[in-house]
DNA sequence: GAATACGCGTGACTCGGGTCACACAGGCCT
DNA sequence: AGGCCTGTGTGACCCGAGTCACGCGTATTC
């Protein structure tokens, strides 16, 4: 399929890129599609690309020695991922699989690599994507101290409202990640997480729309549970 | 207390750099000492400034919502910490601790951009150095995820054997972390970590040497271990 | 040298979440 | 329509790690 400049430009990293560089790299790039549970990119591989989602949301996984999942982060549209390899030429530590049926843009890091030599302004902001995620994964790590599983889930949920919906009486999360998904992130059985969104539900803190969609009609509600000032 | 070039040249970091540069970064950074449990580095900071360990050993911690410990990682002397600020400005997510009386070496953060302005092929270390931090977080994500706790020490313990004696029979590791420092580390109770190591000296796999010293009498055995190719 | 703090060792108890097993609903394919 | 797969809901059981409580030995401090 064929990559337009104004697809690039949806991509918050690259859409300050004069109309002519995009046009360039457009051309080098392709855009695929992952079915979900599809890999993406795989670890220990120096994937020779950098992924920009543009629908749909992936997750980094890993695998402990005795072959369990762990689940790292989530890549929502318009993130990247894969930027590792950038930065030494070495491997990518983790698995990244689609979650849902998504559409992938793929630049090839060659082509990535000729773009920061002629726009170096864009290494601050690749730098302070790659600061971002550690900031994210150390965060990630201290929400596994938490004793209490249930407080685990709520801060995960939290992680999942919009920036925007924070705020707000109700919030919506579109496509929410399975309760599997959600367990394999924050080390605890799927089971578990199950019978915390039935406390959430029978609290009235959080109903399901379809299948699509997660409401959380107490948003104030929710972040007290994350935040521990109340406890299921 | 003044710093000498000499002393900058132990880091392999800078090691590469002429002497006329290092003698005028010398000028720059101030050495300090600090004591077992003393806070090196604020979280949530910008702190100005990068640490070099020269003597000790230090340790990233974070605390929970609920105010519990989590250990992220340990720094070994020769490495350095705090460079996450150099990247994007923004704040240290964790703060670090001094687990043994240590001797770091500051350098400032604006004399650091002045010498990467300088000799950009440094900007290749420090990325990799970031990389290589993300694996290592990532790691140590996938060891949270293993259900057989002693397995998990035991992988942690063989992080702590230094590279070259991996292959040897027997290993010295020299200012082992106390019980408390692993279990934060390994999202476990202090008291279970005590557990494992007397399996571990009963089994004569390991042993105390004074109270500086852990000898691991059967490398092999540990990564066994380790590897979950054999239970405790 | 006494006092104190800290790290380690160990037993008893408890309970929370993993595991297993199964049911049910909805989507998808042929 | 029927079959299949995936995701969710729920109960029963159980065991393993957290917690508490205490003792002991070794540094550190004054």
């Amino acid at each position: 399929m064929v990559v337009t400049p104004q697809l690039l430009k949806t991509f918050p990293l690259l859409s300050g890129l004069p109309d002519a560089t995009l046009a360039a790299l457009a051309q080098q790039c392709s855009v695929r599609k992952a079915a979900r549970r599809a890999i993406v990119l795989h670890a220990g591989k120096n994937e020779d690309q950098l992924c920009f989602l543009f629908e749909g949301r992936l997750q980094g996984v890993d695998f402990t020695i005795d072959g369990r999942e762990v689940g790292l982060y989530f890549v929502e549209p318009g993130e990247y991922c894969g930027e590792l390899c950038l930065f030494d030429g070495g491997t990518l530590p983790e698995f990244v699989m689609a979650l849902t049926a998504s559409v992938i843009v793929s630049v090839p890091l060659q082509a990535m690599q000729e773009l920061l030599s002629q726009h170096p302004e864009l290494f601050a902001v690749l730098n302070a994507k790659v600061a971002a995620n550690v900031r994210k994964m150390t965060f990630q790590r201290s929400l596994l101290g938490l004793p209490n599983i249930a407080q685990r889930v709520c801060c995960q949920l939290w992680l999942l409202v919009p920036e925007k919906e924070k705020t707000k009486e109700e919030a919506v999360i579109r496509n929410p990640p399975t309760h599997m998904e959600i367990a394999i992130m924050l080390n605890i059985s799927r089971e578990t997480v199950t019978r915390v969104f039935q406390s959430l539900q029978n609290s009235q803190i959080v109903r399901r729309e379809g299948t699509t969609s997660l409401i959380v009609s107490q948003v104030d509600e929710l972040r007290a549970f994350a935040e521990g000032e109340k406890e299921l």
